[in-house]
DNA sequence: GATAATTGTTATTCGCTATATCAAATACCG
DNA sequence: CGGTATTTGATATAGCGAATAACAATTATC
């Protein structure tokens, strides 16, 4: 965690209304969103789908979608964890998360093992395989997918998005 | 557009490793995000679902999602359109804008008029009752939910997070 | 050793998204 | 004018993600 407790941290953006509203009083074009461009779950939303659309364009050479490849990570920086602790850390259900696993084992980019410990429990592991996607996937994503982000938003502005948006996860 | 296009403007967040290493041989508390932390849909699709489970919250009490709220305010301030307008704005699909607009026509918070000028279309408007509920809605998630965020992040941030959401969404 | 809790799983439901298709109405164009 | 194409709202349908209940096997608790 640790996203910043401190109260003040500016990052001064330029604000400007910029591309507000155009007097649309009626032709075909756009609508006036209004009081709706200033709503931050709608603004959320569609930067998210944009996001994902662009994820999956960037590693559709790998046919890996969002949730498949932050699987894929989480196994390989949290090895010897089970489908339970996988699933809870990603926001997924643990029923819902046995079909997605179906479909990356079938594929043999990870393996069930049960656990010698606890013969209730599957440990996760990343195959040879699976691992090797995931080291090109996280080249395709760095270099065609963040790196236009960063490229967008400028490095500065791009790290204090992270930033808010952990916080807005964690904290709001 | 103009998210900043200065070059300096940090916003001191412990950016650093922070809680990288913790040994987590065997213990049952959070896992390593690693590289997931960095990327910018994970972030955006944790913090979409917040911000969305908050505003549910925020308007229970009106019986108002997100999407029915978005319909409602875009009535508001575009009257005389019809459903392929409205629906196209919102990004939502003319058959699914369907029984969306039937759920807010049978709480008779909007209304479809055949237009005079076009008799296939129909368009929309805000009924009497609309609007009271629309102003109810704008005050609650004014005051228990923007309110909530701007404070969160500071209203500096909060707005440069609105802008580079938009960028996102619109030059992406 | 009996009861409770956990793990993976199945089944099922719900909501949102996407496509194809349709009838009615309008636009287009020779 | 008349015939074709386009548009609008609508229906049906399929797919996916998310959510809950329930189950067998295993482990924890007391």
């Amino acid at each position: 965690m640790t996203v910043s407790k401190t109260a003040a941290d500016p990052l001064k953006v330029s604000r400007a209304v910029a591309k507000q509203d155009f007097d649309a009083s009626s032709d075909d074009s756009l609508l006036h969103l209004g009081e709706l461009s200033g709503l931050l779950g709608y603004s959320l939303k569609r930067a998210q789908l944009r996001v994902f659309e662009d994820f999956l364009r960037c590693v559709a050479p790998l046919q890996l979608t969002p949730a498949q490849f932050s699987v894929l990570l989480l196994l390989d920086q949290n090895p010897g964890r089970n489908q339970t602790e996988i699933a809870n850390t990603l926001g997924i259900l643990r029923p819902n998360f046995v079909a997605m696993l179906d479909g990356l084992e079938s594929r043999e980019l990870c393996a069930r093992m049960r656990s010698a410990s606890d013969r209730r429990s599957h440990i996760l592991v990343l195959t040879d395989k699976g691992r090797a996607v995931l080291t090109r996937a996280k080249k395709l994503v760095a270099n065609k997918h963040e790196a236009r982000l960063i490229e967008l938003l400028g490095p500065e502005n791009h790290a204090a998005l992270l930033d808010m948006l952990a916080k807005i996860a964690h904290e709001f």
